[in-house]
DNA sequence: TAGATATTTAGATAACTGTCTAAATATTAT
DNA sequence: ATAATATTTAGACAGTTATCTAAATATCTA
């Protein structure tokens, strides 16, 4: 995973405010989408792209898909973004 | 600025290159194009969206405009980064 | 097997983005 | 003033993206 797709990633506010969300917790789908404004189609596009960039991952656990953080990503991406501002 | 608006601006590849040149030394904008295969026009168009990101700034030394990295800013943004990552 | 619930996929559309060429602006030198 | 150099602005265009509605898929329950 290239470091401007992760960026492209983060840079929408609605995925950003996905991440905040499971960082709390993991959450459905339809949890999720109880926090913003938009349709499931929309929500399950945003979320698409954040398992694209393999920053979550989604889990089926019977009639719902349960989302997560992958937080070893997350410390990856974290330190390549430091090492990218502080050299 | 926003943390969207900052990913945003780092998330094209042109735009991480110059950031990376501008990591070496300040330069002009004709400096920075000979590293790109795109035109002054294109160009500037990505310094502009990272001026307005506020992670460079362009002053102008008789002809030429010379550009150089925020600093301040960039250590800014890499607090927000870890902040947002690691809480 | 139906019907209900949860989520995704398909297809359309409007807005945004990166690129280009041509023209404009700013500065310097003759 | 005129010409040359450096950079930006304007306008057009193709490709991408976020959104929607409608339909499809998957699972559970009666």
């Amino acid at each position: 995973m290239t470091l401007s797709k992760t960026f492209n990633a983060l840079s929408d506010p609605t995925r950003q405010g996905i991440l905040e969300l499971l960082k709390k917790k993991d959450m459905t789908a339809g949890e999720i989408g109880k926090h913003f404004n938009i349709t499931l189609p929309s929500l399950s596009h945003h979320l698409n792209i954040l398992k694209t960039a393999d920053l979550i991952s989604g889990l089926r656990q019977g009639q719902t898909i349960v989302y997560s953080l992958n937080l070893s990503v997350f410390e990856e991406v974290s330190k390549s973004l430091i090492k990218f501002f502080k050299k």
